[in-house]
DNA sequence: ACCTGAACACCGTTCAAGT
DNA sequence: ACCTGAACACCGTTCAAGT
């Protein structure tokens, strides 16, 4: 049945066909089915030829990396990008997007690997910072100061990144819960801003 | 030199002689160094004295899960059962614990296990079921609703586990960001004691 | 340039045999 | 009861040889 396995001979394979046949099997199978061996019965080829094209599995894993990485940065820069949006509904979107991405099997694999390999490490850290920023600039666009909305926002990105590690045995927070949170921190915004020190010049 | 390696005979390996040296693998070198094949170097015997006391891998991670869950339970009990300290000092304990505690590279294997087995992933359930519940009291005795101190908790715990797994190149908190943190949940839990619904019978 | 085929090291697992 | 020793399967890695 199509698509994997070439039955006949093909063009040569690409970087990118490893690479996007590797995060397709983390995203279906997860990281346990990451193997070279399993790649090459897939493709049709063997061992060999991954080692033409990589070093070895940990350069294979930095491309898997940044492909994601850059991929889901275009997605939240679609939303952020959306500033016509009002800052509540883009930090509800957000925030949804935090929690029921099914791409969160991948993210959890990247952080393993992040934990042994420099350059996975750091590709992650920019799309965390990058998605930071992102809620933290919504946050104050919803009144609060710039030291309060990063502290809120920092709270809300580590428990979005603690909720794909939890699977926890924890409530899973509904959608409900999402939006008293939201709530939470508008409230709290609003508080901040009718008490609140004059913007920082 | 001295601890490791048995240069002479002596009494027969224990389970728990297993794994506690793995335990203390996990800590010191990380979870590439918990193989069955550096216990028994260390250890000084064979592969099949392994596999006489466990039955694969497997069971021995989940020895690992249920000593270090019970552990650590316990020290958080003793937290929790400081009663006697006030609500906001006691917060302010454990989330310091969920920040520095050095355990953490534990724990993040643990969660990495319990994804592909059950026994752990049930350890773990358990034992974060325990912390919420702890941090959701005492918030509760500082003011809040059970609803609204449900919703902090779970955003903190869940924002501690996310710090774990983070790592992140996202700037870790200060001391000072924890007093911040603090400041927030006890300032709406005041919001919510004044504004709030009477308790629910 | 791209890949095969065979080899090797390392690790988990099994099992008959030893004490 | 507790462990050895040797075997096997599986996977990552290397490399000479093929087209």
């Amino acid at each position: 049945m199509g698509g994997t396995g070439r039955s006949v001979k093909s063009r040569p394979l690409s970087a990118e066909d490893w690479t996007a046949r590797a995060l397709e099997l983390l995203m279906d199978e997860g990281v346990g089915a990451v193997k070279i061996s399993r790649l090459c019965s897939d493709l049709g080829v063997t061992k060999g030829s991954f080692y033409w094209r990589f070093e070895d599995l940990e350069s294979l894993k930095e491309a898997i990396a940044e492909k994601w990485c850059s991929d889901s940065r275009r997605a939240l820069g679609n939303l952020a990008g959306l500033a016509a949006l009002a800052p509540l509904e883009r930090l509800r979107a957000m925030t949804l997007g935090l929690i029921d991405d099914r791409a969160w099997s991948v993210q959890r694999a990247l952080r393993d690997w992040a934990r042994t390999d420099e350059q996975v490490a750091a590709t992650i850290a920019q799309s965390d910072t990058f998605m930071l920023e992102a809620v933290q600039q919504a946050i104050e666009e919803l009144g609060s100061t710039p030291e309060r909305a990063r502290l809120r926002a920092g709270l809300l990105v580590y428990a979005g990144i603690g909720f794909a590690h939890g699977q926890s045995g924890l409530p899973k927070p509904e959608v409900s819960d999402i939006d008293d949170l939201i709530d939470f921190l508008a409230e709290d915004a609003e508080v901040g801003a009718r008490s609140g020190q004059p913007p920082a010049t």
